[in-house]
Parts: C-alpha cells; structure tokens; sequence
DNA sequence: GGCATAGTACTCGGATACCGAATGTCCGAGTGAGCAAGG
DNA sequence: CCTTGCTCACTCGGACATTCGGTATCCGAGTACTATGCC
C-alpha cells in the first residue's frame, strides 16, 4: 500500500495557501517547496476539481483556498488527490472456486471486508482530526509569510 | 492508495488453513477460492518469510499455519503480504526548494509526517483487534471442514 | 512377513514476461492586467 | 484628466511519454510416499 507522493505536495501547498493573501501560481509554489512545475500542476487540478483550492487565470493569477483552513482538514486533501475508493476492495471471492457459498448467504459484507472497513475508518477518522490551520500552527510562518509578500 | 489483491486471497487462505488439520497444497487453496494458482503460491511464500505459514514439501505436502487461529492477526497477513512499508513517506520537502528550513529545525519529524503516521497506527491497531480465529468464527465452517476432508 | 531401495508423483521456490497506474513533461487556449492613444 | 481599446505576458488545462510496482506465468530443485524386490 502506497501513497501518492503528490498529497505530501498538496499538504505542503495547502500550508503556504493558508498564509498567503494573493493567488500563488502553481510554477511558485513548485518552486517555493523545490518539486516539478508541471506535475504539481496536475495535483493542484485534483485540489481545484475536490473545491478545496480556487484557480484564477491571467496575469497574476494562481491558487487560492476556497474554505478557512480551520474548515479544510487533512482528509480532505488525501481524498482530493488520492481519491475516495478504499484501499481494500473486495471481490467477493467466497463465491467463487469449490467452496463458494449461496448467494442467499452473501447479503451481509464479507466479515474480512467488513474489518478491512472498520481500519479504513479508523484512518480517515484520524486525519480528520487535523486541519490545515492546525498544521500551519506548528511551524513558524514568519519567514514564510516574508517570502510570499514579495 | 490501494492494497494488493492478494491481502484478500491471503486472508481467506488464513480462514480455510485454520480450519484444516492436514497441510493445504497452494493449488488445492486456489481451486478452493477460484483464484490463480501460481500467483497464489507468490503470496504464499510471503506468509511463509512472515512466520505465519509454514510449507512441508513432497507428496500430501502444503501449507500449515505456524501459530494458533487465535495468535494471529489480521495486521500481521496485511502486513506479510504488502509489507511493513508506511503508505505514506515522507520526504522532507521542508529542507527543499526556495523556503527551505535549517536543518536544526528538523529535528523533530514533520508535522504533515506525524498526521499521517498517527492515522497509520489507528489503522494498524484496528486491523490488529481481529484474528483469524475471529473471521473463521463469523462464517459457518461445517462446509469447510467436509470438504476439507474429502 | 519385514526391510531396504528405487521410482515417482507431488510439492515448493525463484527467475521470467506482462500490464496498468503513478510519475513526469510538453504545448496550446484563455484571461486579466497594464499601457497607450484618443476624447 | 478620464475612458476605451489593444497588446501582451502570464495563467491554467488537457494531451502525450516514461518508469515502476503489482499481476501473472513458467519451469527446475527437492522431498515424502509407495510399490517392488530381496532377505
């Protein structure tokens, strides 16, 4: 199980987004944080299209957030760019092979999805428990706030 | 994100190997759930690197699970198959790029790596919570067994 | 009848192709700001 | 001085290669059972 690299940029991001009063384009923020323009472009797509950033074209245009970034949590961002399909996807294999079961006794979910389930959850209740502001608390954002004023 | 479909195959296979007294050939599992037989066996090995399986080889030979039902986990059939690997990894992208912090500031892990690492052990400690002893308990195992037998 | 031995069929195990998704890159369409000219 | 139109640089957006891990397969090495022949 892996995750895409893509939603420790977005997280990133979405800290600079939270302390900045202007659109930032994508190539700055790329630079700012010292990964690819172009992909980065891709995942902030992703965050656009989940309504938690808001594109503004032309000259001086750029990203900025859609929501307070006490209302925006880490979830949010991981299902953004990840997507919202579980990690376990059952394929309902006891009805298949030698010893598949009836139909009639496969209403209720599999009990090893319904664990796999459970844990899933379990981790997105975790991650919701952050929000970006929260994340933007942490770290000083003096000097960030420095940089992006210029 | 998303978890090899052989967690599944592996988890069932942990159900029928419970159930049975005499070791399983890897093909007779596979007919058993419809699934590859080669592609099973790969998985198989893995059970067997993690401590969880053991093989016996030759003729009326298979796999035998090493522990009790009752000792072992689901997190630990999650874990031998797709590893003990973090989904999320963090790479420091704070000591990248224009807004790179000093590395005196990074003593302490990244505060989008802690998020993300405290959701992983909700996740493992949900998945640990249920053992295969528990699974196989949910299901009518009378079927299992007399085709077990045959 | 008991035992040694050779045969055999069955098992696992690692090395080898294949495929889809994640990663990374490129160029074109569209837009808003800024400047210049005219009133 | 204000308005209006144009220009232009800058932005996003989707379409196009590349790499890597998961998926699937095959054949060889090794072993335990079994049948057979001998004592």
């Amino acid at each position: 199980m892996r995750l895409s690299a893509g939603v420790e940029w977005a997280l990133h991001c979405c800290v600079v987004l939270s302390q900045a009063e202007q659109p930032v384009p994508s190539a700055r923020l790329a630079e700012l944080h010292g990964v690819s323009k172009t992909y980065l472009a891709k995942h902030l797509q992703a965050l656009a299209r989940a309504g938690i950033a808001r594109p503004s074209e032309g000259r001086d245009g750029g990203y900025v957030l859609m929501r307070e970034p006490t209302r925006i949590t880490v979830l949010d961002v991981v299902q953004a760019i990840d997507g919202t399909d579980p990690a376990f996807r059952c394929t309902e294999i006891r009805q298949q092979g030698e010893l598949a079961l009836p139909p009639r006794e496969c209403r209720t979910p599999c009990g090893i999805a319904r664990v796999m389930a459970d844990a899933e959850r379990a981790w997105r209740r975790s991650l919701a428990e952050t929000t970006i502001a929260q994340l933007a608390g942490t770290l000083d954002t003096s000097g960030l706030r420095q940089i992006l004023a210029t």
